[in-house]
DNA sequence: AAAATCACCTGTCCGC
DNA sequence: TGCGGACAGGTGATTT
């Protein structure tokens, strides 16, 4: 499920419920997801402690401790987060469980485990080494504009690559697309300025269209293809089939009628 | 330099 | 009904 959209949706169901809340209790019911850090430090590290603030850099969230830590999730195609309280949620699923001392819980679900987490003490230097760019939302139209001209790359190719671009991945990368008239293989370099900047403008507007409808697609706009994006599938425009083509080992969908590779 | 391929996991859906 | 394969909103290493 998440991408940059989803990630701001699980930072702010964090914020709002929490910040400054003791923690009384750790369970973590996987290793595997847990990079270069033992069950019991992470343990010893969280208990009695507590979350000051959330931050969100592409598709990381990182979860800033009292005792300056951060504790650092990324979600892999499965992963979400659920806040509540007592027992009547149970999920098979979930890596990792807070206590909060006012009963209630914050987990970590993560069904395939792709998803990935860490205690870390630099912030800056972890987005560094990880060689994550930008966030997409903190980009300026120069800025990504810059980065396309430079590349020689297919546009899809650099939209999901998180080194240029931090938070888009398959689906939205779509739907820039899609509402950008732009075909998915279409080389960077080819594109105009006016091509890029439009990218741009619709990228920004998509993310946050999406985050105002905190990532449910039920409520996006009907003119998304996000809906749409399935076999057989046709195009919200023109009600025309989409095509279904791989890109870096990953189905891209868009409308021929509109999308053409020139 | 950039695309394709594979690997990592679990679960579901589709076709024979 | 049952089994096998394809596929899923991600990432990283390796090969072409």
């Amino acid at each position: 499920m998440p991408e940059l959209p989803e990630v701001e949706t699980y930072k702010r169901i964090i914020e709002t419920t929490c910040l400054m809340k003791r923690i009384i209790r750790i369970e973590i019911s996987n290793t595997k997801i847990l990079q270069q850090i033992s069950p019991n430090i992470i343990i010893k590290q969280l208990f009695n402690n507590m979350i000051l603030k959330v931050d969100r850099h592409g598709k990381y969230l990182f979860l800033k401790t009292k005792s300056n830590q951060w504790l650092v999730l990324h979600f892999g195609m499965t992963g979400y987060v659920t806040y509540f309280n007592s027992k009547e949620e149970s999920s098979s699923h979930i890596r990792l469980l807070v206590e909060f001392e006012n009963g209630y819980h914050l987990a970590y679900h993560n069904q395939r485990l792709f998803g990935k987490i860490w205690l870390i003490n630099n912030k800056g230097y972890f987005i560094k080494k990880l060689h994550i760019g930008q966030d997409a939302l903190q980009m300026t139209v120069d800025n990504f504009s810059d980065i396309i001209r430079n590349h020689k790359m297919m546009i899809k190719s650099l939209l999901m690559n998180q080194s240029l671009i931090a938070g888009i991945g398959n689906i939205y990368a779509d739907e820039i697309l899609f509402q950008s008239n732009v075909h998915p293989k279409t080389l960077c370099h080819r594109l105009s300025k006016t091509k890029r900047r439009n990218i741009y403008h619709n990228m920004i507007d998509i993310l946050q269209t999406a985050i105002d409808a905190r990532a449910d697609f039920s409520l996006y706009p009907v003119s998304f293809l996000i809906p749409y994006r399935e076999k057989n599938g046709m195009c919200p425009k023109d009600g025309r089939p989409l095509q279904a083509i791989k890109i870096n080992g990953r189905t891209s969908y868009f409308c021929l009628n509109h999308q053409k590779l020139k």
